[in-house]
DNA sequence: TTGATGATTCGCT
DNA sequence: GCGAATCATCAAT
């Protein structure tokens, strides 16, 4: 278990590289955010580059914008975006300034304070969680991943995602330019438990797979996604869903012949 | 100012 | 396996 008061935190050097080579030397290595209600940290296990201005998919190819300004920053701080309306993505920033380059960080394992995960994870079943509590010691001792709305959350699932991810660790907006080199951060990143060098992290690059990134329809042939390989915490690759598109009413038939699929 | 859509997740069929 | 949920952002008017 990593001491709660003093995580050695990983150099801003280490993200001042390509996130091609960041991205998979993060594998292993520990994220943790304290927030007012405890420590959360999770074991990188599923990661993926963005490049800036050479890589269509990245959210900074289309040049610095408010949304994407973290980016453009100095390296070793986080980028946080919404997406899809209701979930957050968080990255790390790498490469000096105005060499826009992130790490989406997708997957991991929760290695401390999983019953706090768990109880941001299930949404309206912590109110019932704490409900219960209140109520005595009967529902203290209540398992925080058994409730449900019929399915159980397992503790595979607590990050694995990048949704997830965020959701587990309590990120959204405010966080993001934060600084995960900082001391005194209440974002950090540390090397493996056990290794004092992040590139000694996990089992080596021999345990690292490598793959096209999810979820793109530009650049999709780039295998700039990382992961440990057989780790159970890594999530199901997901070919992009093309969506149906929005028929207008009154504009007649509408373009189901797809002229942007892949 | 308007309209389309996305580095996703979850529930239902 | 499929589609809804839900809104900030950006390109196009």
């Amino acid at each position: 278990m990593p001491e709660s008061h003093q995580q050695r935190r990983l150099p801003r050097e280490f993200f001042d590289r390509p996130a091609t080579q960041v991205a998979p030397d993060l594998l292993g290595c520990v994220l943790w955010h304290d927030s007012p209600a405890g420590r959360v940290a999770v074991r990188l296990v599923e990661a993926e580059a963005y490049e800036g201005l050479t890589d269509p998919a990245s959210h900074a190819f289309r040049g610095q914008t408010a949304r994407n300004a973290v980016m453009f920053g100095p390296p070793g701080h986080v980028y946080v975006y919404f997406t899809y309306g209701m979930h957050f993505c968080v990255n790390l920033v790498c490469l000096p300034p105005g060499q826009p380059s992130a790490v989406l960080l997708r997957a991991g394992e929760v290695i401390e304070g999983a019953g706090l995960a768990a109880y941001r994870r299930t949404g309206a079943n912590a109110l019932a969680s704490s409900a219960a509590r209140a109520n005595g010691a009967a529902g203290a001792g209540r398992d925080p991943l058994a409730a449900a709305n019929g399915r159980p959350l397992r503790p595979v699932d607590l990050a694995r995602g990048p949704a997830r991810l965020c959701q587990a660790l309590d990120i959204d907006r405010s966080l993001n330019g934060a600084d995960v080199c900082a001391a005194g951060s209440p974002l950090g990143v540390g090397p493996a438990p056990g290794h004092d060098q992040p590139r000694a992290a996990g089992a080596g690059r021999a345990a690292i797979s490598t793959g096209p990134r999810v979820g793109i329809r530009q650049a999709t042939e780039r295998p700039w996604r990382f992961w440990l390989a057989g780790d159970d915490h890594v999530s199901v690759y997901r070919p992009l869903i093309e969506r149906r598109r929005t028929p207008k009413p009154g504009t007649g038939r509408t373009a189901e012949d797809g002229t942007m699929q892949q």
